[in-house]
DNA sequence: TCAACAGTTTAGAATAATTATAATTTATAA
DNA sequence: TTATAAATTATAATTATTCTAAACTGTTGA
């Protein structure tokens, strides 16, 4: 059940106008029940699969970039050689499996309250995040 | 006062045959007070700064790559489009400047150990980092 | 309703970081 | 010293991302 109206609305109301591409990838992005965490290239294959259409990577790239900027998406650095977006742009913890290279949101409730307690001086924390990298048990040589 | 000597045993230690380029990458990287975080490109700079000398890029990324496997430097990620690398290869946690796109070590005692109170099954922990970013208190708009 | 215009999309070129290749050179063990 | 395995190098290739300029589309207001 596709609510486009929903993703219509929210695009108009940060400004964004709301063209078939913006609204069909907020449908991929956003009609799921669990936070998604994509890489760029996860984003194409996904809208191919699951919408069999082809929307161009700059396209892409823009509208991730302008969905981020209106905070409708956060992205995570976890390696170096691509960006990962998340649905959930709300300030939270991450497992990286090293295995499977996938990102898992903590529970709200699995990590404490960070407590920093000296920061830079003349500066304003933005946010604390913390990343769990787990991996099996085995391969862990060399 | 370059003590190479040092780094050659330190290289040969590890299996990393000690050649002159490794050497120099090692006296630019650790002999210093302070930890040094750098992205690659830094590091090229430095070396033709310091030492002026200039080393093969590839070399400086086998290199760099080498000396990070042997467990002599590690990788932080910040944001996407760069790999920074840290002499500090201890377990610790990060300011991140957003103005100045700064990497800067936490004191120990500045973060409270951080409790992880679940984990995914069939994990192990490698590691649990914790990432603070600032910014200075007005360029805060868009 | 429709014209006009600004904002978008697009394919493909350009760029930047990184990795691969293959020839040459070097460190080291015998 | 010499053979050989490993390392270095310049350069090409690759990959992720951004840019560009032309074509297209959503929106505004006449």
């Amino acid at each position: 059940m596709t609510k486009n109206f929903n993703f219509i609305e929210k695009l108009r109301e940060t400004g964004l106008r709301p063209t078939k591409q913006r609204v069909k990838i907020c449908e991929v992005l956003f009609n799921r029940d669990k936070t998604f965490h994509f890489t760029i290239n996860d984003l194409v294959k996904k809208i191919s699969e699951e919408l069999n259409e082809k929307i161009s990577l700059a396209t892409v790239y823009n509208t991730v970039h302008a969905l981020q900027k209106k905070g409708y998406l956060k992205e995570i650095s976890i390696n170096s050689d691509k960006s990962y977006f998340d649905t959930n742009t709300t300030v939270h913890h991450h497992f990286y499996d090293e295995d499977t290279h996938q990102l898992i949101d903590c529970d709200e409730n699995e990590i404490e309250n960070v407590n920093v307690k000296n920061n830079i001086t003349g500066k304003k924390i933005n946010s604390v995040e913390v990343l769990v990298r787990v991996a099996s048990d085995n391969q862990n040589q060399n």
